[in-house]
DNA sequence: AACTTAATCAACCGCTCCGCT
DNA sequence: AAGCGGAGCGGTTGATTAAGT
C-alpha cells in the first residue's frame, strides 16, 4: 500500500520539454504566479505532473536564473558552502543567486568533485586524501576490521559527521584551508555574512516581484539582469516573447519590468 | 566518415518534511 | 497525536552532444 502517486500517471507526459509546454507554464506562472503546483497542469492545459512542472520553472523557466558555467567565485563558494553544508543542494543554491540545486548539483558531480580529486582532496569530507587513507587505515586497524558497515559510516556527508546542535564550521575541521582555497576561506566578510543567520534570505522567492536591477551584487556575485535571463528565451526562434504570453503581463509585472529596464539603462 | 567513449545536463523517482485537519 | 496531502529535496537516469580513434 504505497502512497498515492503525485499525479495521475495515465495520460501524463514525461521527457523533455517542448517550446509550446514551456509556453504555456511561463504564461501560466506570470499571470497567475506560483500556486499549488497540483494544480497547474490541469489550469495551465499541460498534461504534465505538478513535480514536473515545478521542476521545469525552478530549474529552467524562472526569469531570475543565471545561465552559463559557474564562475570561478561561484565554484569556490560551492565548494566552501559544500564543506559546511554537505549535499544539501538547496541551501547551497539559496546562497548563489540565480543558481538552481540541480544546476550545482551537476557542475558538483561533473567539474567541482574532479578539480578537489586533483588537488588531492576528498570532495566528500573535504580532507586531503592522503590524510583520509591515513585515517581508514588507522580506523581499520582500530576496529579491527569491523566491515563494511562502518566504512560505510565513514562515507556519510561532512554534515552528517559533525553536531548538528552547531554550525558545521565549528566541528568540521576544513582543512580546504590549507589548499587553493584558502584565500577564498578566509574571507570574513563574505563567509559571516554568508553564516550570520542560518538561512539568509540572499535569494527573494517571490522573484516576480523583487527582481534584482542589472550590475546588482550579492557577495561579490553580480545578479543578472532580467533582460540577460531573458536574452535566451528571446533568442528562442519558435516564438517570440508575444508568443510567450508576456503581453498578457498585469500592470506590476509590466510596471517591474519597466523599472528594471530603466535602471539597466542607468547603470550601462 | 563512421563509430565509440566520455561529458554534460534536463528530467524523473522516491523519499522526507511540513502544514493542515 | 495521528493521518493526510502537497511541496521540496537529493540521488539517479537517460538523452544529447562533444571529443577521440
Amino acid at each position: 500500500m504505497g502512497r498515492q502517486p503525485c499525479c495521475d500517471k495515465l495520460g501524463v507526459k514525461k521527457g523533455p520539454w517542448t517550446a509550446e509546454e514551456d509556453k504555456k507554464l511561463i504564461n501560466f506562472i506570470l499571470t497567475n504566479g506560483q500556486c499549488c503546483w497540483r494544480a497547474v497542469p490541469k489550469l495551465a492545459g499541460l498534461r504534465r505532473c505538478g513535480k514536473s512542472c515545478r521542476l521545469r520553472w525552478t530549474n529552467y523557466l524562472r526569469p531570475d536564473l543565471k545561465r552559463g558555467l559557474l564562475s570561478e567565485a561561484e565554484e569556490q563558494l560551492v565548494i566552501d558552502l559544500h564543506s559546511r553544508l554537505g549535499n544539501r543542494w538547496s541551501k547551497i543554491a539559496g546562497r548563489l543567486p540565480g543558481r538552481t540545486d540541480n544546476e550545482i548539483k551537476n557542475h558538483w558531480n561533473t567539474h567541482i568533485k574532479k578539480k578537489l580529486i586533483k588537488m588531492g582532496i576528498d570532495p566528500v569530507t573535504h580532507e586531503p586524501l592522503n590524510k583520509e587513507a591515513e585515517a581508514a587505515e588507522n580506523h581499520i586497524s582500530e576496529t579491527d576490521g569491523v566491515g563494511a558497515d562502518s566504512l560505510e559510516d565513514n562515507s556519510s556527508t561532512p554534515t552528517e559527521n559533525c553536531d548538528n546542535s552547531s554550525t558545521p564550521t565549528e566541528n568540521c575541521s576544513s582543512s580546504v584551508g590549507s589548499n587553493s582555497l584558502d584565500k577564498f576561506c578566509n574571507d570574513e566578510s563574505l563567509l559571516s555574512s554568508l553564516w550570520m543567520n542560518d538561512e539568509p534570505p540572499l535569494i527573494d522567492a517571490s522573484w516576480d516581484i523583487n527582481i534584482p536591477a542589472g550590475g546588482e551584487t550579492c557577495n561579490g556575485i553580480s545578479l543578472p539582469s532580467w533582460e540577460e535571463n531573458c536574452a535566451w528565451l528571446l533568442d528562442c526562434q519558435d516564438f517570440g516573447i508575444n508568443d510567450f504570453g508576456l503581453d498578457c503581463l498585469n500592470d506590476i509585472e509590466l510596471n517591474t519590468m519597466n523599472t528594471l529596464e530603466m535602471a539597466d539603462k542607468t547603470v550601462a
